[in-house]
DNA sequence: ACTTTAATTCAATATTTCTATAATTATGGA
DNA sequence: TCCATAATTATAGAAATATTGAATTAAAGT
């Protein structure tokens, strides 16, 4: 992943609204959710919605597409395991983990007992 | 880890500069960086880098502490993973794993073979 | 006490981002 | 074609963030 990449994504996380939204969309997984149920949801007028789920598609953090009359918002997931891995680039000078998220060192732990 | 934390924490780094001071201090680990190195580094006067680790700072992401004259800022790693955490929270309804960065899953894929 | 070095806070300006009303586009059915 | 539904685009004022010169605080040595 580019900087201004992370940057975009980081940008576009960073915000209420957006946040909620994408947080539904990562547990929806592929499915997705159609914008007006998104705004339902939320309890957004739907041009405010529909400003922010803008800034997440040009970030590269979801993606749409249009079913009959709804329009599908889905989580892209490259981009955040992306984003993930550009925030913790080399970690520590690469020597030691720092970085890994508890409940992944857990699996790992587990896993290699 | 709560909303207002995660906000806080992407918007400090969505910013060109606090990104780079932060990717910095990641790959630095615990033994941390000089502001005054950390601003050589990255070319910003000492004012604007000073506004940034406060940023940084307030947000949780890097810790400082006094050493003679410097004052030496390092990474929090309990909040980025908290952080990783929270955005990929009962990720894809918990059935699957979608947002395991690929280095993590290689890791656990090699060691469950 | 005075000087140098290291870094922060203040203050004013410039820039970016957010919100929501009004108008517009697109789809499907009667 | 006409109407209802689903969503987006345009626009403009409001709010939040970023930048940097000048002044200030803090530590260590002379």
């Amino acid at each position: 992943m580019k900087k201004a990449a992370a940057i975009s994504a980081l940008g576009a996380l960073a915000q209420d609204t957006r946040l909620d939204i994408f947080r539904l969309l990562v547990q929806k997984g592929p499915a997705g959710v159609a914008a007006g149920e998104i705004g339902e949801r939320l309890g957004q007028p739907l041009p405010t919605l529909s400003f922010h789920l803008n800034q997440l598609r040009f970030a590269g953090l979801v993606t749409s597409r249009r079913e009959s009359r709804s329009i599908i918002y889905s989580a892209n997931f490259d981009a955040i395991t992306g984003l993930i891995a550009y925030l913790t680039e080399n970690c520590c000078g690469g020597q030691r983990e720092c970085c890994i998220p508890a409940a992944t060192q857990k699996r790992i732990r587990r896993v290699s007992l």
